[in-house]
DNA sequence: ATGAAAGCGCTAACAG
DNA sequence: CTGTTAGCGCTTTCAT
């Protein structure tokens, strides 16, 4: 407010304040060191009444060392990735490892610019959702140097470490769960999947399975953008309309899923005597409605937590185990049960 | 994988392999000033083959220039802010600028720390929720000489600039519209609020609006923490047993909302016959609802556009208004009509 | 327990 | 169009 284009604050600034020398506020600021404690309280005195903050550029700089963790998730929106960056920061919190998020929209050119923005800060370690990337940022990723940890999904070979579910196989048990439930005439609803590669493994363990059973899916229907809630209602009506001996509907996603429950319910249909549902992800939102929709648990906040883990100890310098494999658990809800 | 402990390649580095000096290779990596086509494909080609990526740190120092717009909110899993960074996002990708995300979780010890810790990194601006915040947080923002956004809410004095709603006049408007609707027996439903102060402003904007027309409050419910349905469910339970002349239901979220209308419906109570209800917020979610709940748009992707824009004009040495106030509009949806 | 010197990797400013 | 020089604000290292 005072004047606008003053630098700010630099060590120096509180040396001469301070009387002491640039170098012993610098230890009192970090704790480093033996410094006295009235030299110490003279420093804090003065850092704190000129209100200096200080300056991490020039701190990494020299140090080459930067507390940042960079974490390249696809979306916020999405009810998942929140989750997992809870795991994340929980984890982080007491190793003076920071996280900072960047979003690529699910598109890989904006993964590789994400990607670049963020190792050009020469952060400790990266998080990153996904397996499937561009040969520009698997190479990006394997010069940095730094711990890499791919999460959500095990379906495939990391560049450093991995850590999440395989997708294929919960589609398959998935799948299994279901024909044991005595439901034939399956179908399937999902995002469009060209970029969801995570869903389409689903989808593919899924179909398999229900192959070695000698059932094939009787009708998909797909979507993209949208509410996803008014999307899942729509795809039920449009796939039953359709296919009318459908007895059972696998959702690629809860939201989608919970939007033909409640259509489903509206019409009066029978769940799951007429209609069997699932959906996956296992979101909170399911606890509020109606009936709980069948789903099965992604372990968002765990992979957060174990991928955190990994990158804390490697900057630590130890060497953690750096391929885990999480186990999604099947919640059969009201809408999964025998018929 | 190859050699674990090899620092990561330098302006030098690209300058010796293309036979170029450093300065020349830092302006055609830059695309600043005139470079000679020749060498500017060299150095292009070195830098690629070698897979440098620039060192932001070393840059930001030397050039006293941080391309980084500070955001902190309180929550991500929240619906509302995910739209916001969406608004801010957009406008800043055509600028040089990039959000950095910090989280809060609604606690102000907390954003003390994220504040610090994202100012010590010298952002060209920062974009922050609400208007209330500890002398050690304004004192810093005050001190750091950069524009300061404060978002979501106009009922108060910014630091320096700020864009948002007046959730007191949203608290009114909507008390009008449910009188005038002909509802007289209201009951509110909302988060606990010594935290949520924008929630705090809606209840007093509205007991007041009551208040002029004569009307109080018939009774209240408030929760915090677990599923916003599953308590929106839980709570108008709870209200609607205790006090069951009521005629109206007004609920700080649209979550909660949601979650009394599921439970409403399957109670077959006729809406809005027996019970209006109303929510706040007017997320996508609401579309995919059996009836849709009336709610109030609070302009999210839109604060986050003009905040975004008030920081890049800001940063370009233009001098923007710094105050902007949006109008949330109601949507009556099919549960506010008159009786 | 404290200080002085050197330099982290880059860019601004000025030469040529 | 290209190069040279001098820092940016800190921390490392070595002295005292």
């Amino acid at each position: 407010m005072t004047d606008e284009n003053r630098r700010s604050l630099t060590l120096r600034d509180v040396s001469e304040a301070s009387g002491v020398s640039e170098m012993t506020v610098s230890r009192v600021l970090r704790n480093r060191g033996d410094v006295s404690t009235a030299t110490r309280e003279r420093v804090l005195k003065a850092a704190k009444e000129l209100g200096y903050v200080p300056n991490k550029i020039a701190g990494a700089l020299a140090s080459q060392r930067v507390n940042l963790v960079a974490v390249i998730i696809p979306s916020l929106s999405n009810m998942v990735f929140p989750e997992v960056m809870s795991g994340i920061s929980a984890v982080l919190e007491d190793t003076g490892l920071q996280p900072v998020v960047g979003v690529t929209n699910y598109l890989p050119e904006s993964e590789e610019k994400v990607l670049y923005e963020m190792l050009s800060w020469r952060p400790s370690g990266v998080i990153i959702a996904g397996l499937e990337r561009s040969d520009a940022s698997r190479a990006m990723l394997e010069a940095s140097g730094i711990p890499v940890v791919e999460i959500m999904d095990v379906d495939g070979k990391p560049i450093d470490s991995m850590v999440g579910i395989s997708h294929r196989r919960a589609g398959r048990e998935m799948a299994k769960a279901i024909l044991k439930a005595g439901f034939q005439n399956i179908g399937f609803l999902g995002t469009k999947m060209p970029l969801d590669h995570r869903a389409r493994k689903r989808f593919e363990g899924f179909t398999e399975a229900l192959a070695k059973s000698g059932v094939e899916i009787m009708d998909q229907e797909f979507y993209s953008g949208g509410s996803a809630l008014a999307k899942g209602r729509e795809m039920t009506e449009t796939i039953l309309k359709r296919s009318e001996e459908l007895d059972f509907l696998y959702y690629s996603n809860d939201m989608i899923g919970a939007g033909g429950l409640l259509y489903l319910l509206e019409q009066g249909v029978k769940i799951p005597e007429q209609v069997g549902l699932a959906g996956f992800n296992k979101v909170e939102l399911l606890e509020g409605l109606p009936r709980r929709l069948a789903t099965m648990d992604a372990c968002r906040r765990e992979i957060g937590e174990k991928a955190a883990e990994i990158i804390a100890k490697r900057v630590a310098g130890e060497d953690p185990e750096r391929i885990i494999e999480l186990t999604p658990k099947i919640s059969f809800g009201d809408t999964l049960k025998r018929r």
